[in-house]
DNA sequence: AAATAGCCTTAATATATCTTAAGGGTAAAT
DNA sequence: ATTTACCCTTAAGATATATTAAGGCTATTT
């Protein structure tokens, strides 16, 4: 829980008073490989903060082909905030792709959080401010890049998750199959 | 002025004296077609929220071909918010499309009401909540739906803007070539 | 130890999208 | 009123990426 209260001390200093009320309202949770923690259909009840282990975000198409949103490693958050906020039926999934290890927050609790410490407020707009800007990056690659820059950049931006994930997983992210990320890979060794 | 106050109590309600401050810090500004308000090289100065017009951000790649990052009409902010706060030069331009009025916030000031209304934290934490989720479910659109797919999806999205875009500035928003763009419509008007 | 399932690769063929080139239409600039 | 610049379209040929099918490799599972 202590790594909780760091990671938000990165932003801003807490007191032991706001230190207590966040650790009332957090929970820690194991998930086992390939256990869900959201599911289509469902409302997103948390925000879960990743102390170990590594989640994807996905949608599942028509097709019935599975696109992966996002990946959150460790001291990363995940949630659908649109559903979290709107207390309305998700259409996606998380799933753990590791066993992991995290700290969730309930909606009711996180809103109980912030307004009693307005500081999370600020907190949690600095984070999402900076998974905005990460995406925002992302979008601009897919709308003006190949797919081997899309490739070449997701390796060099995120070595940490590159070498924990299959490729599999990787081709779903950069939005190609994976029969071409293998090909991909096969020039890019051709120098 | 009153429109900004307007927008941000849509999300709480401001007393006099935060209402006075916003307004010591904002500053109203007319815009004509054509003009920049950033420019790559450049750090972005402000948060502007567009009261009439619209915007684009854009991107230039090493061949000089320009790709939309985002568009922002009335009502909306824009501001390339990872040169904003860190104070660093921008890669991104942002243009008006039409002739428009804005208010812009410097950041010095931003951080100022920032101190003095907490309330405002909230309040721009919500604005870019939303801005995430608009921008995670174009990205899905993105990795998982053709051109074609994507094109009538922003026609269902943004009626008001399509109307008043230029053809070429939408495909260069879905990452496809106007020619291929025009192909797509032709299509569609086959059934 | 065998069987299963997931992952990675290869290659042939098909489809989506880009590039280049050209022409016509319309709005802004002179 | 003419010119210029921008915008939209069309089409042929090129390239990027998807689809299908097959085979091999590992790590589980039986």
């Amino acid at each position: 829980m202590q790594r909780l209260i760091d990671h938000f001390q990165q932003y801003l200093p807490l007191n032991d008073e706001e230190k207590e009320l966040i650790i009332t309202r957090a929970r820690p949770r194991k998930i086992r490989r390939r256990q869900m923690i959201l599911q289509e259909g469902f409302v997103c009840k948390h925000y879960s903060f990743v102390l170990e282990g590594c989640f994807r975000m996905f949608a599942v198409d028509q097709k019935g082909v599975e696109h992966n949103v996002e990946f959150v490693a460790e001291n990363g958050w995940i949630s659908d905030i649109g559903s979290f906020h709107a207390q309305k039926p998700s259409q996606l999934f998380i799933e753990a792709i590791e066993a992991s290890e995290i700290i969730q927050i309930e909606q009711q609790d996180l809103y109980h959080l912030y307004i009693n410490i307005p500081k999370l407020d600020r907190i949690f707009k600095v984070i999402i401010e900076n998974k905005f800007i990460e995406l925002q990056n992302r979008m601009l690659q897919n709308i003006s890049a190949t797919a081997q820059q899309r490739y070449l950049h997701f390796l060099a931006q995120y070595q940490h998750l590159a070498t924990r994930l299959p490729n599999t997983q990787i081709a779903s992210y950069l939005g190609i199959t994976p029969e071409f990320l293998s090909k991909i890979r096969k020039d890019l060794s051709d120098h």
